[in-house]
DNA sequence: TTGTAGGCGTTATCAG
DNA sequence: CTGATAACGCCTACAA
């Protein structure tokens, strides 16, 4: 590897004044940038990171943590952030947490020994209280997740609105005993509990009382789903509709629905969430609530680059309108 | 921070003890290691790592360059590719090429600038050539890509086969009128050259000429497979199967299809490719070309990790099993 | 068993 | 406009 040294050497000019070509600094000859960018090019000069970071200087890489990248959720979500980063300049190093708060931990290492300038989170596993330190070291900013009192930037959903429009859906076309999947332990203040608030608040308002019973706690895959149908069909009591947390989820409760023979949405009314790819792929199509993700992603970095940029800016939430797609499930 | 001389400070014992204590050296005894480890708890101390790999260090970093992250087959391959790595002690940082060849030369810069310490190329945008000159920076090695001549480490899947099988499924089924999608440009040397030559050894085998109309080329996406399915439904003489390069390419062409009233496999039969959870949603079931994502990615990661460990190891190659998986479209 | 000194490649500071 | 020098944090000969 060829070093700044090399180049001053070939040039007959000091590490300095390489330096400053590099970094575009005024009072440079245009004679002797010439020059130089001539040697660079010849030696295939490229800087070393490691020494700029060493130094002092920023990294222009920002970390990415999500759940599990095989998600279509986030896979798309990680797209989008990789593409607008790298638009901008910045590499990004990508971590699944799969659920674990040792594995966040580590990442977060990454911002306390410079590797990254700043991280985003599209999900937090360990307590906020423990990520807080962290914020010494560089920003860290919420994507698609949420914290009250958190100060830092936030992007994300109103999935309350999401979670309200799609039951309150499923209750204008008539349905009242309405079943309900949920990523979370439907507790008062867990991560499910926007879309649990916008759940309750649809059936209140209808009038319709909570069936615990059409609960379904932690799901998150096809298999999941696949369950959920098959401990349906064995109740006495069945539900006629069903709002999922996600559209693998209601994948899957449709593959077994038809095994059963049941049909959708005349036995059963099914409404997904995310609207991925496989939505328009299921048959009927799904009816789905819409979430924004490319707005997300790209917002989310430019937030990130601009508070790099300049740290003295003050913390911005941006909610992202999320929709119902109406199809043919429903 | 807290640096290596904040430790030494604390403790009253010099820089190298500290960085003995770190990396597990020999001769130190047992009384001044729990004091350093104890001081660097206190601290909360961790190592630079920009220090030390400008001092020349490994990073414990693999870099994975992919395509497009947000194809199912490539994010399941990252997966387990940064799953794997994890629990080795190493990071990944992923990029997407997007098919740009300038983006994928850009990060093998991380390479040549030892951020990574060795580089998982799952598809090859730029002539071997342009590549290997940067071997010389760390270990290169090819999953799920293949290149002949190229002195490296490639793990890959019977591409050939899997084309083979799947064709040779539709000509046992009856079909002599078969099209055939690729992602590359159906020339002898192109990427998708093995598919090519599975294909064709098929028809030969079966007396059955290439029918060049029914070659399409450059397929990727859903909507790729839409716009496939309209043009052969304009054609005068239509195929009565096809082969198709990714589950994708055949969901969009199932989705098109159904909207013309065709029936699937009656009218027209569809095998797809990857094996991916959308085969199984599909109506009717797909059958596809299964191909081992987990392994590959596996043993991608130990092959590289055993080359950083031993960089005297030979050359491996590995040729991963690749299966048909029958299901309803054909 | 422990410590000293020097250098990895870069950039900021200060001096011409 | 250009250059010499120190410093970033770490590791490793070499010395003790």
């Amino acid at each position: 590897m060829p070093t700044i040294s090399d180049v001053a050497k070939l040039t007959g000019l000091s590490k300095t004044t390489i330096s400053r070509v590099i970094n575009n600094h005024q009072y440079v000859s245009e004679e002797k940038r010439a020059l130089v960018l001539k040697a660079m090019q010849e030696l295939g000069y490229t800087p070393n990171p490691a020494a700029r970071r060493l130094r002092g200087q920023s990294t222009t890489t920002i970390g990415v943590i999500v759940p599990r990248i095989v998600n279509p959720f986030f896979s798309y979500l990680v797209n989008t952030i990789e593409t607008a980063a790298y638009e901008k300049g910045y590499q990004v190093i990508i971590s699944q947490s799969n659920e674990d708060a040792e594995k966040e931990l580590a990442f977060l290492q990454l911002l306390k020994t410079k590797q990254v300038d700043g991280i985003i989170m599209t999900a937090i596993e360990n307590e906020w209280s423990v990520i807080e330190p962290f914020l010494a070291y560089g920003p860290i900013m919420l994507c698609n997740e949420y914290i009250t009192n958190a100060n830092v930037p936030i992007v994300r959903l109103n999935q309350q609105k999401g979670a309200y429009i799609g039951v309150k859906h499923l209750i204008d076309r008539g349905h009242h005993k309405i079943a309900y999947c949920t990523g979370g332990l439907f507790a008062e203040d867990g991560k499910d509990k926007d879309r649990n608030h916008g759940f309750q608040k649809a059936l209140k308002e209808a009038d319709i009382a909570v069936n615990t019973k059409w609960i379904f706690l932690n799901q998150y895959s096809i298999e999941d789903g696949k369950k959920v149908m098959n401990q349906i069909m064995a109740m006495d009591e069945r539900p006629t509709a069903i709002f999922t947390g996600s559209d693998e989820i209601a994948a899957g409760m449709m593959i077994e629905a038809k095994k059963h023979g049941l049909k959708i949405p005349e036995d059963m009314a099914i409404i997904g969430f995310d609207d991925q790819p496989i939505a328009e792929m299921l048959e009927p199509q799904l009816t789905t609530i819409r979430q924004p993700v490319e707005k997300m992603g790209e917002l989310a970095v430019a937030i990130l680059v601009d508070m790099l940029d300049d740290t003295s800016l003050k913390v911005q939430e941006h909610e992202l309108p999320i929709e119902l797609v109406i199809r043919k499930t429903t």
